[in-house]
DNA sequence: TTCTTTATGCTCAAGGTAAGCATATGCCCT
DNA sequence: AGGGCATATGCTTACCTTGAGCATAAAGAA
């Protein structure tokens, strides 16, 4: 069983770890990227590492200086074309989900926080659907699924373009970030898929290009994250120590690229007893003072098994 | 960024795969293992492998003798003690959850299906609560909370034991598998946290060890199908191509480890238009003659956005 | 003061879900 | 043939969750 077989020889490659390493700041989803924004952060599995997760934390604890609170495996996937040489080398990448607060440090070196929106204003629904939706991709969406060759390569793009950018009675659905980065691609609408596009082609409608494969890392770390917010308490690790509900709700909203109904958030919130009030309150809301909150104490330990579950099923 | 750190050392690994390979026989949820039980599926990563996963599509299907429906990676992770030898040579471990049918054909050498519960046996809750939990388990899951040298490890080894055993007025969540079996494993109830343990102690109650971190993996793909069923029709691949509403819920509960309500199970998979009548019946059944099924087609392709949501809510 | 903005409490309607009742339709046994 | 049994299948009810809107409170700004 674990003898190679034939005409097949045991490979030994180099594992390299990548970060999506995600933070909001006053109401924006950030990401953190290095190389003027083309790349996600990303170093070698070393010797001195304890393991992949260590790994990982070491080095970009080193780059943002601060402690990272949360880390989730996103994907492990082999690059052919990665090959280091003409040699059997090959490389094993490694992604990570991690979440931090952007306040606590100044990133070092050439690191950079990002708006993760520039890689994907599709994504952005918080001010409604983006006209750039309705006045580009769509129809562009329409015409490659058109231009196929065969009736069932057309219904098969069509479909699939329909469920993910919720068209033909399909409801938008924000996790599905991967599939509409996927087609995007696949119709060689994004630059990576077509190198030959001039650097600043659509920027605003196609979004700012990654290096390799770095956006569809990227991709699946926000799909990721918006699906976890919904059944697992992780925006704590967003939030400064004490906030209003509000801003809880602005985070939410930046992650989900969506708004949400306040009173119903509000309800959900309090109902599952995430938070308790502080007792302080915050005039620098502009409006009425709003009470400030904490999470409550023990909730990361306790919510494996519940779940946080916020108000972000539909529309 | 990509420069080694001081005290570091460029590292080449060889990359392992791991497959939980399940099917469903007969109302059982099957397990592929091989050495008698003690482990599971796993080959090297080879030069010839175009991709990850097709490496171990390659080799599990040779050992199967089928060809693989479904395939999710589950985890990578690198153990430390498993250098193949004093070098710097460390394992990448990548693991997989797979789904098929047993019945394609006879597996290959020693490989051989298992029930998945000779290795969970307190996962199975399908003729009510297993007498072991209440008899042995929790009373010593209890001893070892009190055990605990100081208050707030005791409160933390008791809330985790809570949750994952729905005690204490927490329900049982059959999605907490791995929290289940890592906790008799921090506790040492289980052979692979004490080997010393004579090679059947309680075998009916903590399950059948395996090798290494197998059991572990196992967990982990058991958790992740038990999760998967509810939003994804994943139970296709181990259907076989016509069937009744009634074999289909026995496959579910299987995998579940637990029953569901037969009319609301029927509704919901009737108004989800997951499958449609064949127009045949069968007799087999013993009682009245069911209408035999199918999956209907395009639901595969569809599915990524909507979701299955079978009844597995509560109890 | 009045308007604007945010905070916060409450109610209602629609839809989804758990559970149970009732009936249908076959087989097996006597 | 009839009774008992096992499964299939349709329908109903009570309850809970969730989306949405109305109304009021409490500040600062015009």
């Amino acid at each position: 069983m674990r003898q190679p077989a034939k005409n097949s020889q045991r490979l030994s490659v180099a594992a390299e770890l990548i970060a999506v390493l995600v933070a909001v700041t006053i109401g924006q989803p950030r990401v953190m990227t290095i190389e003027r924004g083309q790349s996600l952060p990303s170093g070698p599995f070393e010797l001195g590492h304890r393991s992949l997760q260590s790994g990982l934390r070491d080095w970009v604890e080193q780059q943002t200086r601060h402690p990272l609170g949360y880390i989730e495996q996103l994907y492990t996937f082999a690059d052919r074309d990665r090959a280091a040489n003409g040699s059997a080398q090959r490389v094993v990448s490694i992604s990570y989900l991690a979440l931090t607060r952007e306040e606590q440090a100044a990133p070092a070196d050439k690191a950079a926080w990002r708006n993760w929106y520039d890689y994907f204003p599709w994504e952005d629904h918080r001010a409604g659907v983006p006209s750039a939706l309705a006045d580009v991709i769509v129809p562009r969406l329409k015409t490659w699924a058109d231009s196929a060759d065969d009736r069932p390569t057309h219904n098969d793009r069509w479909q699939r373009a329909a469920i993910a950018f919720g068209l033909d009675g399909y409801a938008w659905n924000e996790e599905l970030v991967l599939q509409r980065y996927e087609l995007l691609y696949e119709a060689a609408f994004v630059e990576e898929a077509d190198r030959s596009h001039g650097p600043d082609t659509l920027l605003s409608v196609f979004g700012r290009a990654m290096q390799a494969d770095h956006r569809r890392i990227l991709a699946t770390g926000i799909a990721r994250l918006r699906a976890k917010i919904k059944y697992r308490p992780v925006v704590f690790e967003l939030m400064p120590p004490t906030f209003t509900l509000l801003q809880l709700q602005r985070t939410v909203e930046a992650l989900a690229g969506r708004l949400v109904h306040k009173q119903n958030f509000r309800r959900l919130v309090e109902q599952q007893e995430l938070v308790e009030e502080t007792g302080a309150m915050t005039a620098d809301t502009g409006g009425r003072p709003a009470k400030l909150y904490r999470f409550r104490h023990g909730v990361l330990a306790e919510r494996p098994a519940a779940g946080t579950k916020l108000p972000l099923s539909r529309g």
